[in-house]
DNA sequence: GCAGATTGTTAGCACTGTCTAACTTTATGC
DNA sequence: GCATAAAGTTAGACAGTGCTAACAATCTGC
């Protein structure tokens, strides 16, 4: 019954034999990503817009009370994405950075690829706030190649 | 500070204002509704090509363990979307049902407008997958209208 | 340079979603 | 029709993500 049974349906993989599982399994792995994503990538741009990135900024971006946010921010600091003084605002590692950089680079694509198919922009800024982390580069290329094209 | 707060940002709106907020909040309620509506889909999946739907199956689908299937079942049934029986398979209601055709029908036009951008279906699957909880009606049509026509 | 406002932290609660271990019930194969 | 295998449940742990209430630190405007 395990996923390591080597007599599950019907091929001798390792790992789940059905596509299907192995997606749930992918956008499970996903979802456990997005918040942190949402965050670095929501530092980031506070940071460039205003110089810093403040609990209270970031609790009213996301609509989200700022426990919740100093909740966060400490898993975030013991993953290694920033650092953080207490009652000083927050700041990314190179880690966190690069992270940030590559989110911003997916939502931007995302973003001009809905808006050339004919989204509206507010539309396509809230569908991609929530496609962003679910594409594959693969996707991604292909979005980009639209864009860029049309 | 709190969202309600009419003096917040430049608009008088209830509600955030600002539209990334909004994003943000659009998403989080999302996520809220993806694992049921995972499970109700592959349930409705499960009755049809199996007769019937048994935690074990959707365990081996989902990829989670047992036990874990048996918790989420009873917040599904919790919330009207399945019935179940101790040790017996599942059922979805009316509500659960009409949830299953909405999910089919997005992961259907999800999955073809992916293939039909040139993506092979195995990334298309896994891609859509993530993607379906989060297209908004709008983009959804103009999905289906991209694949339609090409 | 102090009072009051703002911001941030801590503690504690609730719920979700995952797991393992132990147990019960149902199904299966002689 | 009974023993064993398979499936399902229950209990309990643990991490994540949200909240409120209470407290602490910092900032601001006289």
């Amino acid at each position: 019954m395990t996923e390591l049974d080597p007599t599950a349906r019907t091929a001798p993989h390792d790992g789940p034999a059905d596509p299907r599982t192995e997606a749930f399994q992918g956008v499970r792995e996903a979802r456990r990503n997005e918040l942190a994503e949402d965050y670095v990538e929501l530092i980031a741009e506070l940071i460039h817009e205003q110089g810093e990135a403040r609990p209270v900024d970031i609790a009213a971006r996301l609509g989200v009370k700022v426990p919740t946010v100093s909740k966060t921010l400490d898993r975030l600091a013991r993953d290694g994405l920033i650092t953080r003084a207490k009652y000083r605002s927050v700041f990314l590692t190179d880690t966190g950075r690069a992270l940030a950089k590559e989110c911003r680079r997916r939502h931007e694509i995302v973003l001009r690829f809905l808006i050339s198919l004919g989204l509206d922009p507010e539309t396509a800024e809230r569908d991609a706030e929530g496609i962003e982390h679910h594409v594959s580069e693969r996707t991604l290329a292909l979005f980009a190649a639209f864009a860029n094209r049309s």
